[in-house]
DNA sequence: CGCACCATGTAATGCGTTACATGATTTT
DNA sequence: AAAATCATGTAACGCATTACATGGTGCG
């Protein structure tokens, strides 16, 4: 999936794999991430099978910068990924819930402060989806009129971020109770 | 942390890979799965570590069995996990979400039978949460006094699962009115 | 003076999936 | 007659993380 969301951003303009990793975590970390090692070699490899074509541009002052195009044979691909249907519902991994599974071999005290962290956490996020990521939106696209259809997706998955951090933290506050009483 | 939900489910009794695979696959597998050779890989490993221990039970009609105990160092590096808080969110991966960034780029049609595919997904997995776990967890906990305080955060983690999948179908019949409307 | 930023990469390790291999019994 | 269940494992491969390696510029 790391291969799409780098062709999927490429699809917009050329980057190094330096600013692909900063417009991921200014985008799509909520539901795609990377680290930048990662991303270097899944270039190198997308670009062995000629979906992306590099240039290097040398720079004095600064490291010389690797610049990432996406070629045809890409956008094709990227292009047939994004409209091949998702049949199965994504499994989910999520160590609190497991950790929930079998909290009733933990002591009360411990496991309320796990559960109240955890809840601060979630509610710190909802937060951020409300503020900052809102702020990122509208930042990228203010002004660019062509990025207006875009817009309403990315607000959109916006949306289901902070109203899933709000339904975490709600759900939390519920078991604290439960825990307490 | 495959390696703590077998510790885990050994706390409660001895079993076999075969065994553990069929107990996640009926409790943690919304949030926690694994196949069954990397169970029987990381059993391996567990044993390695003296975690857990291993006799061969063996059987004429059937394939002998591997039986998998934990041992007190097992219970010690579980319960020391378990104790452990969670300073961190865990990070997602959602491909539809990772699509829907990019949706501005695919035509109605096929962006509206993705989302309507994936909203029945998810309206049938909130109604499996709400009828076959529900039954699940009552028929593992029902006449077994002991396993109360256990049922409790049982159910408390098949309601988050049913609250979820319930703001997912939600959250995507929206979608699919703006990009209808 | 130290830290963050810019910029790219390699190597080791870990965790997970898919495919391969075997083979009897029970259910459809 | 075919498929599912019971039961265990190995091997190849893929994707991700962590650590290692380098080194100049700008800011507090």
């Amino acid at each position: 999936m790391l291969k799409y969301t780098l062709l999927g951003l490429l699809t917009y303009r050329p980057m190094t794999g330096y600013e692909l990793k900063q417009v991921m975590d200014q985008s799509t970390t909520h539901f795609w991430h990377a680290k930048l090692s990662q991303i270097y070699v899944t270039l190198k490899g997308l670009e062995e099978e000629g979906l992306v074509a590099s240039t290097l541009q040398e720079q004095q002052e600064r490291p010389d910068r690797r610049i990432y195009q996406i070629t045809p044979a890409g956008r094709a691909d990227f292009s047939q990924w994004l409209s091949q249907p998702e049949t199965e519902l994504a499994p989910k991994k999520e160590t609190i819930l497991l950790k929930l599974f079998f909290a009733a071999q933990l002591n009360r005290r411990a496991l309320l402060a796990q559960l109240t962290l955890q809840r601060d956490l979630h509610r710190k996020q909802a937060e951020y989806y409300h503020t900052e990521v809102a702020r990122a939106i509208e930042q990228a696209t203010e002004g660019v009129p062509e990025l207006a259809r875009d817009k309403l997706f990315w607000e959109a998955s916006r949306r289901f971020g902070e109203e899933y951090e709000e339904l975490y933290a709600r759900w939390l506050e519920e078991v604290i109770g439960m825990v307490e009483g």
